[in-house]
DNA sequence: ATGAAAGCGCTAACAG
DNA sequence: CTGTTAGCGCTTTCAT
């Protein structure tokens, strides 16, 4: 920076200004010091500017697992909210681990990240007080509390379980299945499911677990385990539409028809549920918007924005398609 | 990090030992460092530590999106080989544009990125030159090519095109339609798929474009779009599964059958192709194993391996299913 | 609008 | 195995 402080005739102060507040850099200034860094090929070193600045510009992202379709959607959505303010997306997988995220945590605050995103509100102990400690702003997603960490955006996963029963009860089927994995917010989805059931007089929930992260072919393999049980539910809901297009395919090849030998339901509405056939009754949740609003309130923090709400619940909408 | 020197009656080159390499450092002087830090509650700040030292201990990835399955493996086995070296993970999308990966590489590389990896071999002009002047570490991955910018974990998409030609036109279709996408990676293969095809006899591709990133409505659409053509073809290579998964559904719709009426062949070998009905055939590629790989080389590279290769082919398999 | 001085918090190199 | 010294490259005040 000394080098093209010298080629444009300039302090090294004002290269400094010229990359961070260029508009207050006078435009002929402005204009000989990016020749100069042109010229001299600078590049800018950010890390020492962290280090002088205490703004890393870096916002980490923990989730789950990267390779699942259903986080990835929101961590785009908060890479696009981020990408036009010049900060960068640090990205972590916990492996569905609470001691794994802490680890994680704790890396990425001495790495000074600006902001974080958290999948869930269930974490290790420690961790709230941990985050509160370093004061730089949390946002959790994919589920609701009435006590976030620090600010959050999500919906009830127990809500969204309870309206799935609504939805397969309303329509008229009198046995229920789940297909859902061992994670809090399945977990969650469940506990609602159930209740709902028992509060509408259903008291047997045929229940399949899968692993997490799940996939495809555990959709089916579950699917198969439920149709082998003593009474196979008439409806079933999977706790996310991968796994529900493995049990579509499944029915397929016991041809069993969908909805008329077994109704299905899935969760997320991805864009395969839509095109599935029979098109796939889901429960939409805003996975893109849940990314994108949650780095506008970090990005509204950091920006020092006038009191931001704390508590954003995006909701989520059954939708109705042939297959329930 | 002076005061937990001071607390634990060492200096801070200790304590900063005890944290870096903690063999080097006597096992009581460790334990009561890590006991003043624990106290003290000491967060280490790795972004002085990393202006120090010159080494970052992150490693980059640009994919083109985010949000695609397809990726989403290979940034998994990237983060997966650097994780246990303590190493992390910044990401970056480019949105499949070569102007915004040369930004994303940029702003990398003023973060002092220790390592990166790259989809593709085809990048915006400098890049290249930016790179090795940067002397990083850089694996491409997805593609092959003679002269990498620096190592390269892939296969050739275009062999992988002409292969699943050759399956088609082996089977004995005689009339071959390609659902892709405009990306490079996609283009290649659409090149090798034709040049094949052109070899056996078969002049005549019909070729529905899809954007980047695609989904499976896109493939249903494209299915759509071959269909309605003059002669739609026979047997028909989808750039990947998902796309595959959308025209089979809509075949379906359309009362069609697969491969009776029409065959189908996938690209990627991603979870759901063998679970389909009927079961899909794809090329299989090891996304899982280019992230992987990608981030030993790294790593050996930055461990000051010896001479590790600079070229691995990780191939292709032609998996024969069903569905072609 | 620009500059001078004073660190940000840590680690490399060397010495013992 | 542990300590001393000297920066890493930038951004913050506070002046002008």
């Amino acid at each position: 920076m000394e080098d093209v402080a010298r080629a444009a005739g300039v302090s090294m102060v004002t290269v400094s200004r010229a990359l961070n507040t260029p508009d207050k850099v006078a435009s002929a200034t402005l204009a000989d010091v990016r020749s100069a860094i042109e010229r001299l090929r600078y590049v800018h070193n950010l890390t020492a500017g962290s280090l002088a600045s205490r703004r890393s510009r870096i916002v980490a992202a923990i989730v789950p697992t990267i390779a699942s379709s259903i986080f990835s959607d929101t961590v785009d959505g908060l890479a696009q909210a981020l990408s036009p303010h010049r900060y960068q997306l640090l990205l972590g997988q916990s492996d569905y681990r609470e001691d794994e995220e802490a680890a994680l945590i704790a890396a990425f605050l001495g790495r000074g990240v600006d902001g974080l995103l958290l999948i869930g509100v269930k974490h290790a102990r420690g961790v709230r007080a941990t985050l509160q400690r370093a004061g730089i702003p949390v946002v959790e997603t994919w589920d609701l509390t009435g006590r976030p960490i620090d600010m959050l955006v999500g919906f009830s996963n127990e809500e969204a379980g309870r309206a799935a029963a609504r939805h397969l009860i309303g329509k008229g089927y009198g046995s229920l299945g789940f297909i859902g994995g061992a994670d809090d917010r399945s977990a969650s989805r469940l506990q609602g499911f159930r209740a709902e059931a028992r509060a509408q007089g259903l008291d047997d929930i045929a229940v399949a677990q899968v692993p997490a992260p799940s996939s495809v072919p555990d959709g089916a393999a579950a699917m198969g385990e439920l149709l082998q049980g003593a009474s196979p539910p008439r409806a079933v809901f999977c706790t996310n539409d991968m796994l529900a297009a493995g049990a579509r395919f499944h029915c397929q090849r016991r041809g069993i028809d969908i909805p008329g030998g077994i109704a299905l339901m899935g969760f997320a509405d991805l864009p395969i549920a839509a095109c599935m056939e029979p098109a796939l009754t889901s429960v939409q949740v805003r996975a893109h918007a849940m990314g994108q609003r949650a780095g506008e309130l970090m990005i509204g923090r950091l920006t020092g924005a006038p009191r931001p709400e704390r508590i954003i619940d995006l909701g989520f909408a059954v939708i109705e398609r042939k297959s329930a």
